[in-house]
DNA sequence: CGCTCAAATGGAACCGGTTTCAAAGAAATT
DNA sequence: AATTTCTTTGAAACCGGTTCCATTTGAGCG
């Protein structure tokens, strides 16, 4: 193979012997070319190691094939695994990601989108996020948009997303049926949806079982490690009876039960403990953790098809989605 | 402000009473303009709300104001902190960076280096990554290149790295000191050249305090938790004595930990234990784990720093950077 | 055999910027 | 006042593709 350092479409054309049109043709297969000629074409870019430039091509066709993934935050283990099925449900489409992380933070999400805009990206995937439904609206009227991980009420099929609400009342459920009524809950951002909606999984589970929501055992917090000790910490100086402690995330789960073990609390002998979100390291945790998982990675790639869907106008098919509780040792029955 | 469908230089040219070239002329500050035109340009611009066309852009002037991330993993922590940092970096800078994921794979990584070639960017940023020296070295050649987390030969400050051989051999030292003979090492991916300079370190260390290295006490690991466990269980049944491990990495020392938990043995009253890379779990480990911290964030900010570098063609500038010993709870004093 | 229609192909316009070059006007020099 | 130099500015070429449109050619049909 030649060098390839700059060859254009001319190139190919000159040496194939046929016009700079037939090229684009067969390149695209944009319409009927013979196959001697086509041959031809093919051979000559294989031989000067032909690759088309993404700005010429961009700006004749408008399209940049490349699609726009906003994360909360790289680094944060449920959204790392929906971005990384985003990347794999792209794979071999002909369309690349952009991935720009939103640091969780509304501004800086509004502007990384800008970026990805003027990038001219495709379309968008937009990974959790805090961005208002407002402007959300707006977005979508400008460009194919879906979201992951989260609900948007009138967005169908473009809101990739699983029911925290449900998730959480039946982990809460599976501490109940396991004898826990005093079941204290750390909560996760206050104003974060997927938070509010676990809170409101619990709260119903408490009461379609007749246990009333007692409101010294919910506790804030930020999903954060040190939100869990914080919360068990005041839970108990202020020495509330508890049997079970149903954690916003995985992280607030570790944070709770290293304040435990600090006050010579066992888990799950004297405190049962339960996660959301089934992290790597939860399986690895002292006891291991039993936790809500979500199929984050299948999330990922059913976002990815349903964009596709939406930039070629086709109807948004998603398969069906549901959480799982990875039941390990971190819940106990009690007798 | 009017609606910014599609807003061209022309149409400001038009508004402005200009030509183009002098539009496109204030918009990059590339020559001196008269002050009145250059306001009636910069008003246009604002009433028209102009964006320019990044395609355009990046055809005519050849530059695409984007520097490629490789990374090795979305969702590995080390990793992760890295990419932030390079995005920290690169804030304010006019570049943005386009981010791709090698999955753990020599082939991955090829590939998407070339997908990252094909959409012409700047630079390009390798975090860690398996590709072979010669293949970089072709790399270099044809585009700036900086690489994270990985020492190459005769690089110089092209490579962000901190010694792992190092760090290594100061962590084994804190364990002697602290009275251990008797130190597993759990180690990385084999070939995986900072679980060989891990290695190394603990090997040195051991010598120069006069312990002989014992083969018995060096399992094979491979980063995961899994092969946390794996190790100690073998070490266990094979009835080895140790007061500590060391292990490659945090993952590893969370399967340890648990392994040990399953058979009874104290962290840290009976055996000692050290991570590598205090991910944000590590301090909420039970107990707290002793871990190397390598600054990742402020090596991604270097390198983000040290590509515009070498695109301008000045010479690099690195900061001081030196991992540090994160002395929690998980290592004991042996009397 | 003459005519119509479809397939294959090339020429040229176009996408929206940047940059070269020459010209015009203003300022400085002699 | 004439000449030279410098500063602004616009016209046009160019970057490398895509796509519209017209032309040529071959097949199908009456």
């Amino acid at each position: 193979m030649i060098l390839n350092t700059r060859t254009t479409i001319q190139d190919i054309a000159d040496r194939a012997n046929v016009s700079k049109a037939t090229v684009s043709r067969v390149l695209n297969n944009s319409s009927a070319v013979n196959e001697d000629k086509r041959q031809a074409v093919l051979d000559a870019m294989q031989l000067l190691g032909f690759k088309p430039n993404v700005f010429a091509r961009g700006l004749a066709s408008g399209q940049s094939m490349t699609i726009g993934v906003l994360t909360q935050n790289i680094g944060s283990p449920f959204y790392d695994t929906i971005t990384q099925g985003i990347i794999q449900g792209l794979e071999g489409t002909g369309y690349s990601p952009i991935i720009v992380d939103g640091e969780w933070t509304r501004n800086k999400e509004t502007e990384v989108i800008q970026t990805l805009l003027g990038r001219k990206v495709d379309g968008l995937i937009l990974v959790g996020g805090d961005v208002p439904v407002k402007e959300l609206g707006a977005l979508r009227d400008q460009i194919p948009t879906v979201v992951v991980g989260r609900d948007i009420e009138g967005w169908g099929n473009q809101c990739v997303y699983i029911g925290n609400f449900d998730a959480a009342y039946e982990a809460t459920k599976f501490l109940i049926d396991f004898g826990h009524r005093d079941i204290a809950i750390i909560r996760g951002i206050q104003s974060h949806p997927d938070a509010i909606d676990r809170f409101n999984g619990y709260s119903k589970a408490l009461s379609d079982h007749g246990i009333e929501l007692d409101p010294e055992l919910v506790c804030e917090g930020s999903f954060s490690g040190s939100s869990g000790v914080l919360a068990i910490n005041s839970l108990l100086s202020r020495g509330k009876h508890f049997t079970a402690v149903f954690a916003a995330n995985d992280m607030v789960a570790f944070g709770a039960r290293l304040a435990l073990y600090r006050k010579g609390i066992r888990v799950p002998e004297d405190v049962s403990l339960i996660g959301f979100d089934d992290q790597a390291e939860s399986s690895f945790m002292v006891p291991p953790l039993t936790s809500v998982r979500q199929p984050a990675a299948e999330m990922g790639s059913a976002a990815a098809k349903a964009i596709l869907s939406v930039i070629k106008g086709e109807p948004i098919e998603l398969p069906a989605l549901v959480a799982e509780l990875k039941v390990r040792e971190s819940v106990v029955k009690l007798s």
